[in-house]
DNA sequence: ATATTTGCAAAAGGTTTGCAAGACG
DNA sequence: CGTCTTGCAAACCTTTTGCAAATAT
């Protein structure tokens, strides 16, 4: 996720192509990580002149809501956020480790999920899935060090 | 769920039997609907004498973390619950105009979703799955009246 | 008797809003 | 230049906490 790639989906999405907007993509779009809209805050602060943590807040409001970035649910009821690289749709795996996330390859929901409530009448507008766990390189027998305890 | 449930409940999870965690109870397994701590606490209210806002949260939370009740999802950020009657592994439909819940058969996550992790050297120690749209009786011809636009 | 539960009031803390100043196109 | 963005400070509001009093077993 370069500069380039930033003002294209700006571009896109139809939204001015500000340095702050560049800089909270960048922030996502560099590791394969989910952070809180504060640690998107602290990591552009050093790189950007000023910033308001406001502003962080309605950036990634406007690119969840145009989705770009997805929200990752965690137990502290705050709120995550991911920049999705894939385009298609898809889900996450999250690792409760390293807070990397991995695209599934595609949309793992069972055949059966639809059906279930077509059959009675009703209609499915959306999905919520998120699959959880260790991941990879966190698991490894030499990982330990690096695993957090949060 | 009657009282007598909401007893063998508590008693299984080592917790005293008080009137406000039967009424907890019998609030939220009383209709196939979510609610937030709020909501049970103003019909709680009008049935016992006193009750606090604080003890509703504590009560669900402890309910929450014995699986007795489930967390539901919703866009505005807020915390609602839902009393499961069905025992096994299993997610729900939500229905977004009246708020009932209704339990999915079975898992309906897919054969693939764990392998994928797993063939990185991964583990998955949880997911969440939660499928979103309108139930059968407000998809109905004659129910537009009954739908929230909330 | 004693550990658990609860009320109350107050705090916490992530997120949102209002408005004036500033920046993009 | 007009409109979209942003900073700042303050408000919001759900959820949590501390502690003393009440209650279950």
């Amino acid at each position: 996720m370069d500069k380039e790639q930033g003002r294209a989906i700006l571009k896109r999405l139809k939204l001015k192509i500000t340095p702050k907007r560049l800089e909270v993509m960048s922030c996502l779009g560099n590791e394969p990580l989910y952070l809180s809209a504060d640690e998107v805050w602290q990591r552009i602060k050093l790189r950007v002149a000023s910033i308001g943590l406001p502003t962080v807040y309605r950036i990634l409001d406007e690119l969840v809501a145009a989705g770009v970035i997805t929200r990752i649910f965690q137990a502290d009821r705050k709120q995550y956020y991911f920049l999705c690289t894939n385009q298609g749709h898809h889900h996450h795996f999250v690792c409760e480790s390293c807070r990397r996330v991995e695209d599934l390859e595609q949309c793992v929901l069972g055949e059966g999920a639809l059906e279930t409530v077509q059959r009675s009448g009703g209609h499915v507008t959306s999905h919520i899935l998120q699959i959880n766990g260790v991941c990879g390189a966190c698991s490894g027998p030499h990982q330990e060090a690096s695993c957090r305890t949060a």
